[in-house]
DNA sequence: CACCATGTTCCTTG
DNA sequence: CCAAGGAACATGGT
């Protein structure tokens, strides 16, 4: 579920429902996910605490809170890591087997689930720190992307990978984007050509844009016994058969043929992560177009 | 049993 | 100091 765009629609989902609330108390149940923050420190920073506002970085959720009771601002920090997901329940329904973190609100309560607990729900914030461009705001440019790229000799797909370069791609919509630019993975990131940067600037943009858009039509399924408030959830069960054959093109598509040319589509391995391609679209010369 | 999984961080090596 | 590679984290699906 969690790269860029899976998090902005689970953001927009969850900010108007959250927004006002306050936290009357708060669960640890595995405490791994606040790390460093101890449970103490989680407990008594957000007991009592308004919930003002939410946003997206990268691939994490940004909470900010008031505190009436030492009038100050909290800023807590959210991430799905593999598996995570973040919804309200009412107060009475059962929790899931791997709720790591439950906050009971003045109206239901929220709940952080995750079953590897990879996820992380903390008073931390450093990672935010050493996150790169956002791929969909305006300081992220070709110029830009040129630049960032242009010294590294790992191959392109790795560095797509790399947060503090463009935050928020993750290994789907990393081989999404360079299927798009007709980019080899396996290229060195500095022997890209300005036309080829260019094409993957755009590509970028293109793929987390329409997975936004997508994800946005996508009915949120609910846990919960017919109470609908909301479980976010991107299960293909939920989409249209018509559009699950296009959500991908590449990812995890290895020995399907290609959409665009019928090549067989293959799968390798960098930096211990699979990346799929198409070996004809993407060839390690020149961009589709050339 | 084997291998795979939407992510990040830490440690080692060069 | 930096870049790059790999293991670790933890659980479940096939």
């Amino acid at each position: 579920m969690p790269e860029l765009p899976e998090v902005e629609v689970l953001v927009r989902h969850l900010a108007p429902r959250l927004v006002g609330r306050t936290i009357l108390s708060i669960n640890v149940r595995r405490s791994r996910v606040l790390a460093p923050t101890s449970i103490r420190s989680l407990t008594r920073t957000l007991r009592g605490a308004r919930f003002a506002g939410l946003r997206r970085r990268a691939k994490y959720l940004v909470f900010n809170l008031h505190s009436p009771n030492r009038d100050s601002e909290i800023t807590l920090v959210g991430h799905l890591g593999m598996t995570g997901r973040m919804y309200l329940l009412p107060c009475d329904a059962p929790l899931p087997k791997h709720a790591a973190v439950v906050l009971d609100l003045d109206r239901g309560k929220f709940v952080f689930e995750d079953t590897r607990y990879f996820g992380r729900l903390t008073l931390d914030v450093t990672a935010l720190e050493k996150l790169g461009m956002e791929p969909l705001e305006a300081g992220f440019t070709p110029e830009r992307l040129a630049e960032a790229v242009k010294r590294s000799a790992q191959p392109i797909k790795v560095k797509l990978l790399d947060q503090s370069v463009v935050a928020g791609v993750g290994n789907i919509y990393a081989s999404e984007a360079l299927f798009r630019a007709g980019i080899s993975p396996k290229i060195p990131a500095q022997k890209l050509k300005s036309g080829q940067i260019e094409s993957l600037w755009h590509s970028i943009r293109e793929v987390l844009q329409e997975a936004i858009e997508r994800g946005s039509r996508i009915p949120l399924a609910y846990s919960g016994n017919g109470t609908k408030d909301g479980l976010f959830y991107f299960g293909r069960e939920l989409e249209a058969p018509d559009e699950y054959e296009e959500r991908f093109r590449v990812y995890d598509r290895a020995g399907k043929p290609c959409l665009e040319c019928g090549a067989m589509i293959k799968r390798l391995v960098q930096a211990a992560r699979s990346t799929f391609f198409c070996p004809g679209c993407q060839r390690s010369r020149r961009s589709k177009f050339g």
